[in-house]
DNA sequence: ATCAAAAATGATACAACGTATCATTTAAGT
DNA sequence: ACTTAAATGATACGTTGTATCATTTTTGAT
């Protein structure tokens, strides 16, 4: 099982690199480590719970700052998703597809953080940006979170 | 104008009153303020930037200890909400009102922080609420926050 | 291989939001 | 008036995040 995930996290880290490399940008080292923390963590990980791995895992401390850049870099590769609502950090869990995917909406448990990426139908999200259009506001993203309990945070 | 807005306070305020008395509870005179600076604001306030509310209208600095404590006082009177995208509070736009009303959603402008509180249609937070249990998750609560741009502040 | 320019990372300081704790003041009830 | 409880003040600290400048690493042209 620790075998099974460590070979999705290859497989991901195989897939973000091919993305980088068409894209023109560079996963470093660093990035990669960063990216790993994410794809290991079964839950949200905040920049410096992030320096916390590296110090755990990897032997030495990145820097909060750092950290928040490289974050900053592969949000924008869509390797990972900034959550405002927790202000936590998810490896995007579509990684390895290759196909389109609708924008995704993240259920985040308030007590453990974990996160499940969900697709909301397409119905309900228009009925909703009806809704919201009718007060005169627009969604800023259609990327919604949800604050939630996860089954294995409540009774 | 603002002699119509002070009017709408005042109601409010006296609203806020009768209401702390029959629930035995106490609108002290720096709660009342507190609460006069939200409803007096346009767009949602942070706590500091009510200590500036008071240093500014009011002639005295109310420490931002005092004005959490304060604001969590409210919250538990249903005066005003806690938004936590926005890290910011807003006077309940419902004082007025005796009638119950529908949990209600913000539509919260990421640029101006100007506050809309909408009911969204039942049978859309049905919907909402299945699509969330089938992952297996339940939203933490009713009153959802909606990350916006308001009519202002889109071009 | 060398060297200049660009990209990435490090170090430091600081800002905003929030909580924990203990001291002090104010109000309530006997 | 006095005791107790409620409310507020003061101080210190924790977490998330940004601004800024210095240093290192990589890239690309010569």
């Amino acid at each position: 099982m620790a075998a099974h995930k460590a070979q999705t996290t290859l497989s991901a880290l195989k897939q973000a690199e091919s993305r980088c490399n068409t894209r023109g940008t560079r996963l470093t080292e660093k990035r990669r480590q960063v990216l790993t923390g994410l794809l290991d963590s079964k839950k949200a990980l905040s920049a410096y719970e992030l320096t916390d791995y590296c110090r755990d895992h990897l032997g030495y401390q990145l820097p909060a700052m750092s950290v928040y850049r490289i974050l900053e870099f592969l949000e924008g590769e869509s390797l990972v998703h900034r959550l405002d609502l927790a202000k936590k950090y998810v490896a995007c869990s579509h990684i390895l597809c290759d196909h389109e995917h609708d924008l995704p909406q993240f259920l985040i448990c308030k007590e453990c953080y974990r996160v499940q990426e969900i697709s909301i139908k397409r119905n309900l999200m228009q009925s909703l940006n009806r809704s919201v259009e009718e007060a005169d506001f627009k969604l800023a993203s259609q990327q919604l979170e949800f604050d939630c309990v996860c089954s294995d945070c409540y009774e």
